[in-house]
DNA sequence: ATGGTCGCTAAGCGA
């Protein structure tokens, strides 16, 4: 089972982009940030004409996660516990089977920024509530995929220019540690278990402005957890860096694992 | 030090 996180940074605007990447990538299932539409406007048609299920969870204008996925989506659950009053759409979770059943939970952790401020202190609390939450899937001792945009700069190393981001939400002691606390309770971080060594990188997420790309000024900030049971199952991973050199790309590439599953 | 680039939606916000 090949499982991806990419954060879109809108799904009309990019539409082309996905299904081009999602004919040559071929996931079986992947989870979508910022698809930056209501459910009602989400352009279904060319990707179930790819073959996938679809579930989204949308918001008008801004922030919106979906899941695409060639197996049914079972059980699922939109919004992340913990707060009634949360209306923003950042949490989508279903279950699909392959040879075996995986919980799949996609996240669009809020950026935070500017910090300190009120954006940040919401980022803060979304990050309990996310913690929490996770406790409970680790719990169910099944394989479950907790990935998304973290918006989380773990370690100096996840960014070509760390002093860059010293006043940045991304980068604050509170955000890493918070993310820490997550990984700490038993969660595996798929891309640095697959390259331990790195001195930088590898990254994710390329700013549009100031060249970034082209200086290869990235940061690592879109994470694939798994919990114990599946990270057991980790066969492989990968970063589709060149899709960041496309036409009309995002400004975040997909991330990817294989699951024997 | 500032602005730089996008998407969404129609001037400014969010990233």
């Amino acid at each position: 089972m090949k499982i991806a996180t990419f954060n879109i940074n809108g799904i009309r605007a990019r539409i082309e982009t996905l299904t081009g990447w999602l004919a040559e990538a071929q996931p079986d299932v992947v989870v979508l940030q910022e698809i930056k539409t209501q459910d009602e406007a989400f352009p279904h048609e060319p990707i179930a004409d790819l073959g996938y299920n679809i579930a989204t969870h949308g918001q008008k204008s801004f922030n919106g996660v979906a899941i695409l996925s060639k197996y049914p989506l079972e059980d699922m659950m939109r919004g992340l516990p913990g707060d009634g009053s949360d209306e923003q759409a950042r949490y989508i979770e279903a279950t699909v089977v392959g040879e075996r059943a995986v919980r799949i939970a996609g996240l669009y952790l809020p950026n935070g920024n500017p910090q300190p401020g009120p954006k940040f202190d919401y980022k803060l609390a979304w990050m309990e509530r996310l913690r929490n939450h996770a406790r409970s899937l680790r719990d169910s001792e099944l394989p479950v995929v907790m990935m998304g945009d973290y918006n989380v700069i773990p370690e100096p190393r996840d960014a070509a220019h760390p002093e860059k981001w010293r006043d940045d939400a991304l980068f604050q002691p509170e955000s890493r540690a918070a993310f820490r606390r997550i990984l700490n309770d038993g969660w595996v971080d798929a891309i640095r278990l697959r390259h331990p060594d790195s001195l930088r990188g590898p990254f994710t997420f390329w700013d549009y402005q100031a060249g970034a790309w082209q200086r290869d000024n990235g940061i690592r900030i879109d994470h694939i957890l798994l919990s114990p049971q599946a990270a057991d199952l980790l066969v492989d991973l990968g970063i589709d860096r060149d899709e960041r050199a496309k036409d009309k790309p995002s400004d975040h590439v997909p991330v990817w694992a294989v699951l024997e599953a």
